[in-house]
DNA sequence: ACCACTACCTGAAGGC
DNA sequence: TGCCTTCAGGTAGTGG
C-alpha cells in the first residue's frame, strides 16, 4: 500500500546509505513476485555502483553506473528496510523474516532489505537508455508533485481528463495513467477536503470545483510526506521507523466516527467502489 | 474508448 | 482453540 508520499520517503531514506555507493552482494530468496524476477539480478548488480535514487509514481528508480537502472515496486504490502551496520551484538540485529526476498548488501556494510508478504511488488532491472519505453511507466499520467514528469498536472489538465467522464472522481483520481501515484487513502482524504462525494461522476462536476481539486491534491500528498508517510498494518520508514500521517486522517478508516469539520455532527461512511472502500461525510461532500 | 470487475497472495481481525 | 469469512496501501488484464 504504499503510495506516493510512503515510496517518496522510503526514497529519502534510501539515498544516503544507496548513492554513490556499490552493491557488493545481493541474495535473492525468491523470485516469485508479480512477475518473475530476473533471475541473474544478483549477478548483474554484484560491483555496480549506484548513481543515483530517484521516484517515479509508487515506482523507485535506482540508475547505476553501468547505465542500467533498477525498477522497484511495492504493491500492497512491500516494505524496505534498511539495517546499517552494527558493532552490536547479532542478538540485537533484526532477525530474518519469513517475506524477506531480496537483500542488498552494500559496500559499507549496510543492508538493504525487500520484504513483501504479498508478493504484488515486482523488482527489474533494463538499460537506462530504455526507461522511457518501460512497459510499467509508459502508460503513467503527470506527477502529481515535484518537477513536472509525464505532463504537467494543472488545473487544465485535470478539468480536460474529468470532462464527460461518466466515471466516478474517485476512480478518475485512481487511475494511474491519469494521475500517477495516488492510491486509495489519498484519493479519500482529497475529496474530503475538497467536499466531493467520491461517488460523483467526474464529467457533471463543475469546472471550478475540479481547479479546487488540484492544489488540495498536491497538499495532502506533501502534509504525508512531512509526516513521513502513513503506518497502517506494517508500512514504515525505510529506518525502521513509523510514519504518523494515519492519525491525521480525516476520513479513511474512520467509519462511523465524527466529521472533523467544524460544525459538522455527521458520522463518517464507508462504500464500496469498483471493490474499494471509500470513506467520506455524507454531509460535507456532495 | 471507456468502464467495472477479476485475479494475483498472505495475514489479520472478527464472528460463531 | 479453531474454522470460516471478510478485508487490506496496487494494478494488469478481461470482457461488456
Amino acid at each position: 500500500m504504499p503510495e506516493l508520499p510512503e515510496v517518496e520517503t522510503i526514497l529519502r531514506g534510501l539515498v544516503p546509505v544507496m548513492e554513490q555507493q556499490v552493491i557488493v552482494h545481493v541474495d535473492m530468496n525468491r523470485t516469485d513476485l508479480r512477475w518473475p524476477l530476473p533471475t541473474n539480478l544478483p549477478a548483474q548488480l554484484k560491483g555496480q555502483k549506484i548513481c543515483q535514487l530517484n521516484r517515479r509514481s509508487k515506482y523507485l528508480l535506482i540508475q547505476l553506473a553501468c547505465r542500467k537502472s533498477l525498477l522497484i515496486h511495492l504493491g500492497m504490502s512491500g516494505r524496505i528496510l534498511i539495517q546499517s551496520e552494527t558493532r552490536n551484538s547479532p542478538s540485537t540485529q533484526r532477525r530474518p523474516e519469513k517475506h524477506d526476498h531480496v537483500a542488498f548488501y552494500m559496500g559499507s556494510g549496510t543492508k538493504i532489505i525487500y520484504n513483501d508478504p504479498r508478493r504484488f511488488g515486482y523488482i527489474d532491472i533494463f538499460p537506462t537508455s530504455t526507461i522511457n519505453q518501460h512497459r510499467l511507466l509508459t502508460n503513467l499520467g503527470p506527477e502529481p508533485i515535484g518537477k513536472p514528469v509525464g505532463g504537467h498536472f494543472n488545473t487544465q489538465y485535470l478539468v480536460r481528463i474529468c470532462k464527460n467522464r461518466v466515471a466516478s472522481i474517485k476512480s478518475i483520481l485512481l487511475n494511474q495513467k491519469m494521475i500517477a501515484g495516488l492510491g486509495n487513502i489519498y484519493v479519500c482524504e482529497a475529496l474530503f477536503r475538497a467536499g466531493i462525494h467520491p461517488s460523483r461522476q467526474a464529467g457533471h462536476i463543475s469546472a471550478q470545483r475540479i481547479r479546487k481539486l488540484v492544489p488540495i491534491i498536491q497538499q495532502v500528498l506533501h502534509d504525508a510526506i512531512d509526516a513521513g508517510g502513513s503506518s497502517l498494518h506494517d508500512y514504515r520508514q525505510a529506518n525502521g521507523e513509523l510514519g504518523y500521517f494515519q492519525h491525521r486522517f480525516d476520513v479513511y478508516n474512520r467509519e462511523n466516527e465524527p466529521c472533523r469539520n467544524r460544525g459538522c455532527t455527521a458520522t463518517i461512511e464507508r462504500i464500496r467502489q469498483s471493490g474499494r472502500s471509500s470513506f467520506f461525510c455524507p454531509r460535507c461532500q456532495r
